[in-house]
DNA sequence: AATGAAACATGCTCGGA
DNA sequence: TCCGAGCATGTTTCATT
């Protein structure tokens, strides 16, 4: 897997990074002891392995709007046309997760709406027309965590020795 | 609410930095014909309202070692110490997500685990100990849509002129 | 709340180790 | 793979409108 190839100076400047967008590469560098050019080519290089995927502000959904956060199970009447239903989410712009899951579900959503009552509507007018044999809503009331991945903790150095699993 | 003081230039400056975390301001500043003080100011006004919560480098779990990534519902067995649950949980970085439902549970997560073998550890080891009645999990096969929140549709205009919500 | 200019800091590239 | 240097570009502040 990709991630055999990272190093300890990978890893801080991910840790560095996910956290931070709009740190200069400059204190970066000065952070992990190295050259702003050697920053340049590593995150050149997370970037071309796939590992960085671009970077985002981070938004307070409240704050603009979106006061419902919704968790929506799908089953779908006809399970073969999973492609043609996942294209249709893709233009719901506020489903903003959908996963193919294992148990009760064909599909898992995740859902933000201005309110409750957009919420059933985004539910009865766009979900229930794409053929659902049944659906489940769970809302969130409140956010308590929400974080990126853990960096620190990931296998790193473990990997990068002499794990084989091609 | 917030969101009724933004008018279209902070829509605009939102919608292209909610995508690209290290563009130029300067950038912006020309895409909406302003001056890059401008920019700078607006940006600064969102982040002091805490619309702008910050930024982040977007990682691809897979390619980190994270390829198990799962949804939990948990039921406490005395609902009454969420608090103390929550913070239990809050150390425990493989949680990314908790929040407060309706519904079936008390808590609901997001977790990022190496592998199924792992998600069971973290389940067993550390969530179980919490004080559990029941919890059940989703793992999700694949993300096949994950993306910010929806700029382009928020109510901001119509929330701006006259709308009154307090 | 926006502007332009100035001072300062960073981003990026290239030659060499 | 890294470094240092050079130049282009961006960031931030401030006086002004």
């Amino acid at each position: 897997m990709a991630h055999r190839s990272l190093d300890r100076l990978d890893k801080k400047i991910l840790h560095l990074i996910a956290e931070d967008a709009r740190i200069p590469f400059l204190e970066v560098a000065r952070a992990c002891n190295v050259s702003g050019a050697a920053i340049h080519q590593r995150i050149q290089k997370l970037t071309n392995l796939g590992i960085l995927k671009g970077s985002q502000f981070v938004i307070d959904p409240e704050k603009i709007g979106y006061e419902t956060c919704a968790f929506v199970g799908l089953n779908l009447k006809n399970p073969e046309n999973f492609d043609d239903v996942v294209d249709a989410l893709k233009r719901i712009p506020e489903v903003v997760e959908c996963h193919y899951t294992t148990g009760a579900y064909d599909l898992f959503l995740k859902i933000y709406a201005f309110n409750n009552h957009h919420l059933l509507d985004i539910i009865h007018d766009k979900l229930q027309p794409l053929g659902l044999s049944r659906s489940d809503s769970t809302i969130s009331y409140n956010a308590v965590i929400d974080r990126p991945l853990p960096i620190i903790d990931m296998p790193i150095e473990d990997c990068v020795t002499d794990t084989v699993e091609e």
